[in-house]
DNA sequence: CCGTCAATACCGACCGGTTGGTATGTAGCT
DNA sequence: AGCTACATACCAACCGGTCGGTATTGACGG
């Protein structure tokens, strides 16, 4: 069996992530074996737990791939310092369109992140609140200088961008009738019609 | 009379029904073992299993102890017969008081809802499915009659309005600063605001 | 009012199978 | 020789579910 090089092209480390990825979102976290990981992926147990220290780790790494790029393009746009239409215009166009691109792991992290609870997870959602506290202030600000009308506390906006983010993967299909980006275009129109509405 | 062990005054199965409610709300589905269950409960497996035939009947049950208020709730709304505007916000508030009020059992449901594909819930998701198609048909009407804007498809709204109520368990909490009542009028407001807003 | 019997409610030890994780081995490169 | 990169074999713990048994209840004949 000669399978050193040229398998299936990516590394191993690779390849289980993402067989781990998929798997968690067709099944859940939980229901997935890492016997079925690693069958998947091509490799054996004793490969995996070469590479990761447990099976959380998975969890923990798809997480990081997710919203690594969602935290880092909020502060790209942020450092813009344009108006709140604008930016909050553009969040919502990242997260939608970011999300949609990395659906498997997406949906496997946001159906599961509730359940996690361990040291290193904690930190994570750390990352994750502190971005939504960025858009709340975003709204908070924009609504207390009159640009956006206060129809609905900061925390029901955003609450509501990311209601529709963290669901995306239960009706959201790439080769369906909707893009990722009419879907973002559409949501904004939403959201900021609501908020830019005069009486 | 008799009760041999100290209990809560409720009969056994309930007290099943509410542990296993509250603990996959806390762990998920896959998560919590039947014995965790049948201890917060106090019973014994044999308990459990005189009740219910297996575990996922847990899951079933609270589904239609949750959901099945939903369904007749709506009904009800559309059977008035009233205005589009009236009968979203009508919706909208059922949708996120009634989901308040039972907020343990119903995240569970919701964050459980999608691994679960036997027969009997099958059924369970058409309803939900039904449940939705009846939301969209709602605005699809009312903007082809002019009564909403076109801002975003029917699938937009309907999602929106779903993706705040099934991650609401998430963020809601009964004694914090926004009663369920406040929740439902702001994303009554905003939702509304946004397809009924003059250009 | 009592004794009997059958049904119901519940117990707890137990089962086969699966789980996440590990100890050990080895092939190839440096 | 020593290090990395995996494979193989294996384990203790735990899983959902079963089953033989007991305590309690209620209907009924006498």
């Amino acid at each position: 069996m000669g399978r050193s090089k040229a398998d299936g092209g990516a590394g191993v480390r690779e390849r289980i992530l993402a067989a781990a990825g998929a798997l968690f979102a067709e099944q859940g976290y939980d229901a997935t074996s890492v016997q079925q990981v690693v069958d998947r992926a091509g490799v054996t147990k004793g490969g995996l737990y070469h590479y990761f220290g447990a099976k959380e780790d998975l969890l923990v790494e798809l997480y990081r791939a997710v919203f690594g790029q969602r935290l880092a393009a909020l502060e790209k746009i942020l450092a813009q310092g344009r108006d709140p239409e604008w930016t909050l215009r553009a969040i919502i166009d990242d997260i939608v369109v970011g999300t949609a691109a990395m659906m498997t792991e997406s949906a496997a992290v946001s159906r599961e992140l509730a359940h996690m609870d361990s040291d290193r997870t904690q930190r994570l959602q750390a990352d994750w609140r502190r971005y939504q506290e960025a858009v709340r202030g975003l709204i908070r600000d924009a609504q207390a200088a009159g640009v956006f009308a206060a129809v609905a506390s900061p925390e029901l906006v955003s609450w509501s961008i990311f209601g529709v983010t963290t669901t995306l993967h239960t009706w959201y299909r790439p080769d369906g009738p909707q893009s990722a980006d009419q879907i973002a275009r559409e949501l904004a129109d939403l959201v900021l019609t609501g908020l830019t509405a005069r009486p």
